[in-house]
DNA sequence: CGACCATTTGATATGGATCAAGCGATGTGG
DNA sequence: CCACATCGCTTGATCCATATCAAATGGTCG
């Protein structure tokens, strides 16, 4: 039962914070839901970019900035004392991460492929939100919608290997562009840390999903969705 | 893999939005930590009781109201399309709940054991948290803290029996008011729901806890803390 | 006392972990 | 440009923790 994901060295080390990376002025971001919070992001922030694998902000950490992607992915982890790492999520284009209420982080960040983005300082948004309500409430649904993330997380890890691995398939289809064709930023370990799997459970089971024509996995990051209603009929 | 708990028939039957069940002025609450929103909640709300296993909201019904347990212990969960039910949280006397973002609600609520609870309008607090940003910061604070609690549930889904139910032991003892002695509120089955195990490994490991002299088990629902640091080891 | 329900205990089955190789892509140095 | 190391992934064999099935025990209430 123990010991997975060593603790992994990063090949690059803590940008965060100063502007040691390339903080360009402010990129013309995909067009986001014109809501108000993320308007006020795109004025207000500037943009970082990250390597793939480096810590953009660890636990423990005092959160002081908000984070939203603006290319690449980012995962949110934690590592248990004896060394297991427990992915809390994963943050495609768009999505906003690092909201906290407690004054540090209660979870890492890392750049999960090169990344950029987009970064504000929480006081800066929190003085917002106090003059404008339409702020605040903008926080709230952004703060809501992870709250509702992370039951569905709760949900996922008490369903069995297969339904984990459809569930997460069919999420990632709904979050990425495409229809039916989703391309993994992340790796195998990435995927069965955010399951509670191992990585030979996930792979296993891909192959067993792939045999039953339920997908098609033409390259290890590149998979099709072939037979969605066998995946929901999976996804409990 | 399959079927846990199925679908409870419940004792009493839906009491909540309306005044069925005794609407009482205003009890004198337990004091509470004086802030804002409670002090909202304690001017504005009305208490209403519901009997053990009643239902107090369900999932996919408007989100009206915010609730704070008065006495009693309440439970959130969600039953999955197989009948398998995943207990969400308790909750004890002083605690909030309901807080939802979206319009539905994501769980549902019983009562565990017999329970008052104080029940306030949304609109209402809502209301106050837009003209006072104090307000507004208590419910961040509040939803935080909810955050918070369904990550730390995230990762104890992923944690050996051992694990789960120690730190279950652990969770239990800091929130009630008694150093190591807990009374349990709710059976085997409503902590097997929230552990993600079944009712047959929580007992078994309790005996074993028991053997090892981590705890003392009296009554099935009286469980006495005697090697808080053997538990502590468990708790990851 | 007897029925009922919650809990514990026992015997067995099984899904996923663990241990161990193999394999294909990517990159590196000779 | 090709051997060769490396890395991420897959596949195979075995083991073990927890589920499942089944029965005994104990507490509560009429």
């Amino acid at each position: 039962m123990l010991a997975a994901t060593p603790v992994r060295t990063d090949t690059s080390r803590r940008p965060a914070q100063a502007s040691r990376h390339g903080v360009v002025g402010n990129p013309n971001l995909d067009a986001c839901q014109g809501d108000a919070l993320a308007q006020s992001m795109r004025l207000m922030g500037a943009t970082m970019s990250f390597a793939r694998n480096s810590e953009i902000f660890g636990e423990r950490e005092p959160a002081e900035y908000l984070y939203r992607v603006i290319s690449g992915s980012v995962r949110s982890y934690k590592i248990l004392s004896d060394g297991r790492r427990q992915v809390g999520g994963f943050y495609l284009p768009g999505d906003i991460f690092g909201l906290e209420f407690a004054d540090e982080h209660t979870l890492s960040a890392e750049a999960v492929t090169d990344a950029k983005v987009l970064v504000i300082r929480r006081s800066a948004i929190t003085a917002l939100a106090d003059r404008d309500p339409a702020i605040a409430r903008g926080l709230f649904v952004l703060t809501g919608r992870e709250l509702k993330r992370t039951q569905d997380h709760v949900l996922l890890l008490v369903k069995s290997a297969q339904e984990r691995v459809a569930s997460f398939l069919l999420e990632m289809a709904s979050r990425g562009s495409s229809a039916s064709s989703i391309e993994l930023p992340m790796s195998r370990q990435d995927i069965a840390d955010y399951l509670g799997l191992t990585i030979e459970t996930v792979s296993r089971t891909l192959t067993h999903l792939e045999n039953a024509a339920a997908i098609e996995v033409p390259t290890s990051r590149r998979i099709v969705l072939r037979d969605r209603a066998a995946l929901s009929r999976l996804n409990v």
